[in-house]
DNA sequence: ACCAGGTTGTGATCCGTATCACGCAGCTAG
DNA sequence: CTAGCTGCGTGATACGGATCACAACCTGGT
């Protein structure tokens, strides 16, 4: 097969690595076979738009590699991004399933492999597959719970020092470092972004960052960040 | 039956008025007779606690009357009221599907009819009943897409004022009066309430009342809101 | 009727952070 | 090499709204 955009294209479910310690790939045989019927094994350069918020759904896209950003726009611009999906994800799920529009916008961060499933191809799918039906409910109770922690941190943890301490310390525990006394973790993110992750202005950011290097809670090494006082951090992340 | 808390009690899914018109209640015949046989019908009085934040999931909670007051709570006592929950709507059902901790507190605001299945009984009836299987896939995207809502009014419509002005016109579509060009609207809610829904404080609140009073944009009539200006209101609402 | 507890109205003050307005570094392309 | 772009660092200012502190209400209960 091709390699578009550097990408190693994973040829199939049954052979991909993931699929064990994936929600939502890991079906039966039978459901599995059925699901690599309907998939279109699609690649996509880096800042491609899967698809864009408040479009009609047409189909999933479950992400197989690379990472996609998934924001969500006010009509002036503003822009907040909800997460970073990761493979083994489902996006494009709820829109699909309630037939509503999108609620998001997923945008690329690098080059991609996805495989994109049509909405009645994939409804049909569900009817079929009841096994597959609860998976889906699964993925869905995921997205649910993590959509209830975002409007936890933005509704109740009011200032920008406390959001952007607990994002560290969400990123140190999905890079498995969460261990480490001195955890390290690659900013792969700019400031503006992360602004938008949090609520806040590209600014603030900046003079967070440097009141917690100030602090010496953080230090940076190039585009790694070396977290010197993760308690520190959690004072910081659970302030009222 | 016993109609206690002053409540008429319904007695079965298949005599339901709610039924035909619900997301989850409408299923098929059979489905329904074996959720029948695994429901306990309760009754609970105005001020009661169905679960709370951070428990192990018990089981689904089926709303059939009154209205639950659905809310998220910081450490520090600050709490969000995430939407008020109307018969039809499943409680607890993300957390029941994933088997983490409910994410919300279920607080009913009168007294309440509810169908009550444990966690157990009702993965088991899940995976024997495909159908139903897909209608709790749909509850679950309806949720997702609300909480996503909320994530846009909480993330973005940054002034007090529009997320107010949001939040009554979001009421008076609820109550079908959204056609008037006068709508009214009861308000069932004290302003600490109202606050706690739109992320300000009480006296925030007040203020924005007095405002849009002074204004003439809405005419309080006792408990009744009576909205002398949509226009307006849809001008603040959509405000940068 | 009266008092207590919950709800509402309003002023004064203060703090966080958005916003504007720069200068500076590094990278890419002509 | 220089122009231009994008991301970072930092000051000055302004404003929205949280918070505190009371006063005025309106309930329902004894």
């Amino acid at each position: 097969m091709l390699s578009p955009y550097g990408l190693d294209i994973i040829e199939s479910c049954f052979t991909c690595k993931l699929r064990a310690d994936r929600l939502f790939c890991d079906l039966p045989a039978g459901a599995l076979q059925s699901f690599e019927s309907i998939k279109y094994a699609t690649a996509y350069p880096k800042g491609a738009v899967l698809f864009v918020e408040g479009q009609a759904p047409r189909g999933i896209y479950v992400l197989c590699k690379g990472r996609v950003k998934l924001s969500i726009c006010s009509t002036d611009g503003k822009t907040l991004i909800l997460k970073v999906a990761e493979p083994g994800e489902v996006l494009g799920l709820s829109a699909s399933v309630s037939g509503k529009a999108y609620e998001l916008t997923a945008e690329t961060l690098d080059p991609c492999q996805v495989n994109f499933v049509k909405r009645e191809d994939f409804l049909r799918f569900l009817k079929e597959h009841g096994e597959a039906c609860l998976r889906v409910a699964e993925q869905l109770s995921e997205k649910y719970n993590s959509a209830c922690h975002e409007i936890r941190s933005l509704g109740l943890s009011h200032s920008a020092a406390e959001k952007l301490a607990k994002l560290l310390l969400d990123w140190t525990a999905k890079n498995g470092e969460a261990a480490k006394v001195e955890p390290r973790l690659k900013l792969a993110l700019t400031h503006e972004e992360i602004a938008q992750m949090i609520g806040t202005s590209r600014e603030t950011v900046t003079r967070l960052f440097a009141d917690l290097k100030k602090r010496q809670i953080v230090q940076a090494k190039g585009s790694t960040l070396l977290i010197r006082n993760k308690a520190a951090l959690k004072q910081i992340a659970s302030a009222s």
